[in-house]
Parts: structure tokens; C-alpha cells; sequence
DNA sequence: TTACGACTGTTGTATATACAAATATAGTTA
DNA sequence: TAACTATATTTGTATATACAACAGTCGTAA
């Protein structure tokens, strides 16, 4: 049971590993990194409605206070934009640009790419039971 | 399908980050990090028998070059030994000194004790069943 | 033996990350 | 309004990581 346990969960690290640095890989290759491209799909997802940091921080895999400096980067290239709110001046109003979202879709093309013979490797009832296990398993901490 | 595929492997490694920042937390705590219990745990494995760079690489999560500066630091701890391999000196001989086994199953403890409530959420037949999907999932690149 | 390529480990360096401290604004209460 | 606390983001800095270059050793074949 234990020794179970333990090899479930080191396969769910070691894919998890497996997968980012793979895709990370895809990305590089068109000059980006998967942060920043966690960060274009988050404000592509926002549908043209400004994104906060802290709203992008929480869509992150890694917490971090890095946000700032992922977004600077994607500033200079010109695929996002940042402006401070006009109701809360605390708060600054991220938006992805239009060559941003075109930039996007390249890479949504190339990930995607990558997990077509992934996808294929299980049918939807198995995702969703794998999804759905996956879950299970951290029920008690989903803070 | 693609939607439930995506949203599958984004758990996937959440989670993954999740348990790995949580072990990490505990294992601060005891003045140490989880690459370095990675390290010790393949040298208590190999149990007694020296282990090579390469070897410790390939039982690591993320692949890097810096078993060797890893490795420097638990040598500064006297937790670890390191020698020229004597039938090939290319080779380092790595071995776990007694120190570093009795500071290994103080983490081991300390790690248990956050598993514990995981473990409780899955039974044997849940964690079975999602070892074996993840595997499936990629089972083309097992390389 | 020597020359060459392959293997093993180490090191240099640029970049990324974590964490704490700093800055600035907003909300709240005496 | 002044003082405090909470919120939101940025920045400083130490550490970690990725990647490439390096250095030493081995195996092998001319």
C-alpha cells in the first residue's frame, strides 16, 4: 500500500516534469518559455478583459512573485500590454496584445502538436477517471 | 475530449508541483531540499554499494548537470562520501556515510507525516488503477 | 604506441526562481 | 483627518537550474 502510493505519486511528479520540459522544449524553439506562455493563454482566456497580477498568479503552476518579470518580458516583445487600473490604482490592468494573440496561436499549434500521440494514448472515460483520481487524491488540501 | 486531455494533464502536473513544494517546505525545516533527499534516498537504496554520477541522474526527477554540486553539498554535511572509482577513474564513487542514513530517515519521517492524510484519500485499488494511467498515458515515450 | 572518438564528471555563465523587503494605494477606525 | 492595517505589485538578492564548454580517462584501431 505504501510502496503503491509512493511510486503513484513519484509517476505523477515525473510526468508532470516529463510533460513541461518537453512542451518547454516545443517552446523554446519559438523563443519563448512556458511561463510566459501560461501567462498569454491566462489573458487570452480573460477575453479582452484586464487581467491583474495576482489573477495570473493564481492560474500559475509555480507561485512565485515573478509575475512582474514574465510580463516585462512579454511587454518588450509587444505581446501584452500593462497600464495601471483606473479604479485602484494599486492594481495594474494586463491585456494581451493582437500580435500577442497571434503569437499565441503558433504556439497552441506546436503544444499542440506535441500532445496529439499523447492524447491518443487513452480514451475519454480513462482521462476522466485519471482526471478525476487525480483529484481524489489531494481532496483534503484544495485550500 | 482535448478539453477533458487538457485539463487532465494540467492536474497532473499541479499536482505534482503541489507535493513537491510541500515536501520541499518540510524538508527546509530540516536544513535541507528536495533534490538532496532525492540524492540520499538512491545512495540508502544502492545500500552499501557505491553509485556513479550517472547513475544518481538517472533516478533524479529533473535531469541536470549538477549531481556534482549536489553532491558537494551534502559531502560538506558528512552525509555522503565521494571517491575515484578504482576500476575506472572517470567514475566517482558516491556512498552514503552513517550520519547521512540516520539524517535520511529523520526526512523520511518528516515526509511520511505529510503523506499520511494523502494516502488516506485513495485505496489500493484507486492508486493502482491511476499508476497504471498515468503510465498508459505515456507509454509511447518511455524511451 | 599513438591517435581518435566516446564516456564521465566538473565548471562557467546566463537565466530563472524563491523569499523577503520595499513601495504605493486603498480601506478602516479612533 | 491621522494612524493603522490590508492589499497589490515591484524589486533586491541569494540560490538553483539549464546549457554549453571543458578536462580527464577509457577503448580501440591503425
Amino acid at each position: 500500500m505504501k510502496e503503491t502510493f509512493y511510486q503513484t505519486i513519484y509517476q505523477i511528479i515525473c510526468t508532470g516534469h516529463w510533460i513541461t520540459d518537453r512542451v518547454n522544449q516545443e517552446l523554446k524553439e519559438l523563443g519563448t518559455t512556458e511561463p510566459q506562455y501560461n501567462v498569454l493563454r491566462t489573458l487570452k482566456a480573460a477575453n479582452g478583459k484586464p487581467v491583474t497580477v495576482q489573477q495570473i498568479l493564481d492560474k500559475m503552476v509555480q507561485r512565485s512573485s515573478n509575475v512582474t518579470r514574465i510580463v516585462d518580458k512579454l511587454i518588450s516583445k509587444g505581446l501584452v500590454e500593462r497600464k495601471e487600473c483606473p479604479t485602484n490604482r494599486r492594481k495594474m490592468d494586463i491585456t494581451i496584445t493582437k500580435q500577442g494573440l497571434i503569437f499565441l496561436q503558433k504556439l497552441d499549434k506546436k503544444v499542440d502538436a506535441f500532445n496529439q500521440p499523447l492524447m491518443e494514448n487513452l480514451n475519454e472515460t480513462e482521462l476522466k477517471t485519471l482526471k478525476k483520481l487525480i483529484l481524489k487524491l489531494k481532496s483534503n488540501h484544495n485550500e
